[in-house]
Order: structure tokens, then C-alpha cells, then sequence
DNA sequence: TATTAAAGGAGAATTATTCTCTTTAAGAAA
DNA sequence: TTTCTTAAAGAGAATAATTCTCCTTTAATA
């Protein structure tokens, strides 16, 4: 995703275009993997280095909100971020504190026929997302 | 479960039974709604006013990480706690704080078939959740 | 009952995040 | 382009959940 592309997602939401949006979004692109908002700050500072704490939280907030990136949460750890590319899960390995993500279009589409057959009475479905918890194999 | 029947699980995890240990665990299994570790305390100081802060956090601690209870993690919130009695996913409204626990033998049967047939390449799974995010229906 | 390693108590420290208040700048309008 | 308005950014204090440190107590075992 290009910059301008960015630009165009902010004003499709209704929000103003600054630097400093751009430039968090930037790196939760960049830094595709599950990024904190400190990893996100470390590597926006190499750039900005003078863009406020507050502020990149409340750019991530602003965005989450929006639906243009996820927050990801693990078992142990702070908040984490994700860029809304496509549908997918999580993979959290147990040993370390790696996530990675996992598209499964097979396992969407048997899991929206599961829940359109049987709904659950009393709510209703938005989303449907799966923690895969395992282990990655060494020599990964 | 009773006590005494708490004492045995912890004596099973080789761990030492304490009145304090017991108090959480009891406070977890009557506070049934995932209850964060400031309901927990809040609800121990009834009986055990002098508990401290920090110890409920370590039984918190080593009760997950010997698998005597859960940790679940909100999109926003901060961590809560579940005992562990069967397998169950847990649904998110989007509105509320709400969590409740969604227990499906059809679904985990389907899942365990699905991903004994398909597996991840470079992953060993151990366990799959499902986070269903929607809306409880105004009635409840 | 004496021993000892594990667990608990107290409260300071840490860390992620939010809040408050002021200043700046993006986008709309003149 | 300049002006205006309001959203957004900056700075840093405040908060809240959690962890840490160090000392004391107690559960389990001999």
C-alpha cells in the first residue's frame, strides 16, 4: 500500500490526513509482524523523532475504531496491531511470543455455512476469528 | 468443586495448598463471568482482608501457568480469568464488556477433523479458540 | 517439633496507556 | 491565497494494572 493509498483510506473514513497517521500506518505496514505501539514508535522515530507518545496512540486508537487495522491481543503480552488486509487468523506460538497470521479461505467458508445453519440463539455473529495456539516447528 | 477437591488439583500440580490459593481458586469458580484480578481481590477481601494485592496476582499466575485456569484476553480490557472445566470459546459483544462462554461439541468436533486432515505446515497445533464477536440480543 | 524451601505480605517500582491542556495545522470557505 | 474552524498533535503529568524486591511466615516433610 502506497502513501497515497493511505491518504485515501483516512479521507474514505472521514478523517484528516496528517503526517503523523500516515506515518503509523506506514509501519504497521512495514513492520508486518503484529507490531506493539512501541515497536510502532521505535521505528516511526527513526523518522519523526520528535512525534508525541500520545499521539501514536491515539493514531492507532483512531484506527481501530475505523476498521483500518486490528488489535491483536495475546495471552501475556500488551496490545498489538495488525493492518486490515484480508480476513485471517492467528497462529500464537506458546514458547515464544511470535504471531503470525493464517489464511484459511476452505475453513472461513466451513465455518460461515457452520454458523449460518446453526446461529447461536440470543446473539448475533459479526465475526468469527480462531487462535490457533501451538508451536512452530524449529527449523522455522 | 470444593475445596477439598481444589486442594487435590493443586497437590496434583505438585503445588502447596494455601488459604490463599484456595481463595482464588474458590473466588474464580463463584465469580463465573470472567472476572478480572480486581474482581477477584475485591471479592477475596469479604473473607481474606489481608490479602495482598501481589499474592492474588501470583496465584493467578502459577494456577494458568500450571493449566488449572484460563487466561482470556479482551480487545480493549485487561486480562481476565476463566477456570478451566470443559472446552469452550467465548463470545465478545461489541457493545458491552461482555464475554460469555460458548461450549459446541458438533463445532469442535468439526474443527479437530478439519485440522487433522489439513494441518499447518510448520506448526504443531495444540489448541484452537474461537472468538465470536457480534451482539447479545436486546431481551438478555 | 524442627527444618527448609516455597509462599505470602507490604509497598515501591515499572510500564503501558490515558488524560489534560495548550498549540498547531488540515481542510473548508471566503 | 488568506482566513477560519475544528480536529489533531505535542508535552508531560496522571493513572491503573501488574511486577518486583526484600523480608517474614508457613506448608510439607523428616
Amino acid at each position: 500500500m502506497k502513501s497515497n493509498e493511505i491518504s485515501s483510506s483516512l479521507v474514505g473514513k472521514g478523517l484528516k490526513v496528517t503526517p503523523q497517521r500516515i506515518a503509523v500506518f506506514e509501519a504497521i505496514l512495514k513492520l508486518n509482524n503484529h507490531p506493539s505501539a512501541e515497536h510502532i514508535l521505535e521505528y516511526i522515530r527513526k523518522t519523526h523523532p520528535n512525534i508525541a507518545t500520545g499521539t501514536v496512540y491515539k493514531v492507532l486508537d483512531v484506527l481501530a475504531d475505523k476498521g483500518l487495522i486490528h488489535r491483536v491481543k495475546t495471552e501475556r503480552d500488551v496490545m498489538r496491531y495488525d493492518a486490515v488486509l484480508d480476513r485471517h487468523h492467528h497462529l500464537y506460538c506458546i514458547e515464544t511470543e511470535r504471531i503470525e497470521d493464517y489464511s484459511d479461505k476452505d475453513l472461513d467458508n466451513m465455518l460461515t455455512a457452520y454458523f449460518k445453519k446453526r446461529g447461536i440463539p440470543g446473539f448475533t455473529i459479526e465475526d468469527v476469528k480462531l487462535q490457533i495456539v501451538g508451536t512452530f516447528d524449529k527449523s522455522n
